[in-house]
RNA sequence: GCCGACGUAGCUCAAUCGGCAGAGCAACCGCCUUGUAAGUGGUAGGUUAUGGGUUCGAUUCCCAUCGUCGGCUCCA
């Protein structure tokens, strides 16, 4: 980010986002006298309010307190600012119990008007327009005039715990958004639109890829052959990366005794996220919600030296997590899922190179499947945490010390490591600029103590090694649905399921088309004849829906000449070309990625 | 898990006030033999998520369960 930009919050787009929820907040109220407010900011692309309302709000009511926002704002109220003591607030908010906690934390100078925690005891300010007074930092506009009411809309409304904590009561949310002017909200509304057509719940039913059905339960993906096809392709590609780079791959099983758990410590740390144990002959064994206890018993089975060093065993690792039922989101939040995981181990001295290697290689594969806008996060030390704080600040030097070398960008995440060690994410910024975390990188301070994990060194004494958890792409399930919307559906070649769909105009032609497949297919191209009794027409919209990157049209002409008419997914007509140019071309797009 | 909205054919969706459950696409059987985004006729497809209740009668109203969606919370 460039220092010159100006931050959001100075922004006259924050003031006017800021400023509408206020309105809305009037406009709630002037609906229900009744209710209570909580807080109302300005965020990402626009802003929200919650509300504790006598009654669940329709869209009816929405599209109402919209229309009178509009009104509001057309009748040019001004934002008056206005400094009181915390008396004077308690007394004006007599009847608004949220508000009156603010004004308290306030007083205590530990919060401030949003329930974040500040440093520096703040002045209690009001702002009020036309009728309605609001507890608020600002700013503000200085008169609605600045706000265009073809500029605003209400989105949604949404349940949201007070403060985020759902010990405290549920409110009600509803969220807009505003824009300086008509243009920026449809361009905005159409950003929405995009990003609803490549949601990859939508493209993965309509592409075939995977499902989740009720009988078998939330959560559990179904791979369909198409998206299975996907898998398969980035599995080899990923085992054939970690092949060329020191992995050795391991395979363990889904589940584990107690003793197991007891000892990795995720019955301690991890048992509410981890399903119901099974009694097998009065032993209860764990799904493993994790791979790392299976790794470090291959570690153990034999006495290491540190010339074997360093370590690395990767698994394509299938885990169970219980997540809330509320929180599972297509293949992106999921209950049973495959981490590409490995565990690597070293001496301390090696970890610095062991770090080095691990961020580019993850860094390498990220880009080979089109990622090429990276952020990385170093995460710190959390309040509660095992390992000494000398042992930490030398691990998070090691990361940070190989981020830098790495040349990737990153931000520090302050106490959000892992209890165990310190890590490093990586997100990536899809097509339409989301970010999504995939890698994940972590120091473990604990499990090789837990596991007495020991090596030989150079002196013939025993010593503890360091041990990393890696996932690369994370999940294999969250990483196809961050493909499938990072490129809408239409794949690259090398990954696309289907490479090709050969349309024989007429009955006549299919047999030369079947020729053409055998022989694509003994190029390695993936192929398929569409031999149904439609016109090339239809068959061309079908192929074209299904985003397969080539169409080879067959007629009499390419019977004749040994040739396909080759059309692309972006519509482009190439026209009538010898197979072997086709077959170049497509091994050319293949090696490219693209 | 919590708040709200939902759940009808493989898919996308209808069905007035509680009164015979319907369409397009897909599938299947034909006809057409096609030149760059949907040719055409027909057939079949349903315990209206599941279980209970109210009612002469429930897709419709009520309760529970399961699931989906938007959020919250969580995300070792």
């Amino acid at each position: 980010m460039a220092e010159t930009e100006e931050r959001y919050e100075d922004s006259k787009l924050y003031r006017i986002r800021h400023s509408a929820a206020h309105i809305m907040a009037q406009a709630v109220l002037e609906k229900f006298p009744e209710g209570k407010v909580a807080i109302g900011p300005a965020i990402e692309d626009g802003f929200y309010y919650d509300f504790d309302l006598p009654r669940p709000l329709s869209m009816e009511d929405l599209e109402n307190i919209e229309k009178r926002m509009r009104a509001i704002i057309q009748s040019k109220v001004d934002f008056v600012c206005k400094e009181v003591s915390a008396e004077e607030a308690k007394k004006i908010f007599h009847d608004q119990p949220f508000k009156l906690e603010l004004i308290a934390g306030l007083e205590e100078g530990n919060v401030d008007e949003d329930g974040n925690p500040i440093s520096e005891k703040p002045k209690i300010t009001l702002y009020s327009q036309g009728g309605f007074v609001d507890l608020c930092r600002g700013p503000h506009v200085a008169n609605s005039a600045e706000i265009n009411p073809q500029a605003i809309k209400l989105l949604s409304v949404a349940g949201a715990y007070w403060r985020g904590d759902e010990k405290r009561p549920m409110l009600q949310r509803i969220y807009g958004t505003a824009w300086n002017n008509p243009e920026e909200l449809k361009d905005y509304l159409w950003r929405m639109e995009e990003a609803k057509k490549r949601d990859h719940r939508k493209l993965g039913q309509e592409l075939d890829l995977f499902s989740v059905v009720d009988e078998i339960g939330a959560g559990l993906i179904l791979w369909h052959p198409k998206g299975g096809k996907i898998r398969k392709i980035i599995e080899n590609f990923w085992s054939e990366e970690h092949e060329a780079n020191g992995y050795e791959f391991v395979y363990t099983p889904h589940i584990g005794k107690s003793k197991l758990w007891e000892t990795s410590g995720h019955l301690g740390y991890y048992k509410e996220n981890m399903y119901s144990p099974l009694d097998i002959e009065g032993q209860q064994y764990y799904l493993k919600p994790m791979n790392c206890p299976f790794h470090i018993h291959i570690y153990k089975n034999s006495i290491r030296s540190y010339r074997e060093f360093p370590i690395r065993y990767a698994e394509e690792g299938t885990v169970y997590r219980y997540e809330r039922s509320g929180v599972l989101h297509g293949l992106m939040r999921v209950r049973g899922f495959t981490q590409d995981d490995a565990h690597h181990f070293c001496r301390p001295d090696q970890m610095p190179d062991e770090i080095d290697f691990v961020l580019n290689f993850s860094l390498h594969i990220l880009r080979s499947f089109g990622f090429s806008d990276i952020q990385a996060y170093l995460s710190t030390k959390p309040e509660k945490s095992v390992g000494d704080a000398e042992q930490w600040r030398a691990a998070e030097i090691a990361l940070e010390d190989s981020l830098k070398r790495a040349k990737v960008s990153y931000k520090i995440d302050q106490g959000g490591g892992a209890f165990y060690g310190p890590k490093i994410d990586l997100k990536v910024n899809d097509a339409i600029g989301r970010e999504w975390q995939l890698t994940t990188i972590q120091f473990d301070f604990t499990l090789p103590e837990r596991f007495d994990l020991t090596f030989i060194g150079e002196d013939g004494q025993p010593h503890r090694p360091y041990m990393v958890h890696r996932a690369l792409l994370g999940s294999m399930e969250r990483f196809f649905g961050v493909l499938i919307e990072h490129y809408a559906g239409a794949f690259p070649v090398w990954l696309s399921p289907v490479q090709a769909a050969l349309i024989p105009i007429a009955d006549r032609h299919i047999d030369y088309a079947k020729q053409v497949a055998a022989k694509l297919r003994q190029s390695k191209l993936r192929v398929m004849v569409d031999d149904r009794s439609e016109r090339m027409n239809a068959k061309i919209r079908d192929a074209q829906n299904q985003k397969i990157p080539y169409m080879l049209v067959i007629g009499d002409k390419e019977v004749e000449n040994d040739q396909v008419a080759l059309r692309l997914r972006n519509g482009e007509n190439i026209g009538p070309i010898p197979l072997s140019a086709f077959i170049e071309r497509a091994n050319e797009d293949i090696q490219q990625k693209i």
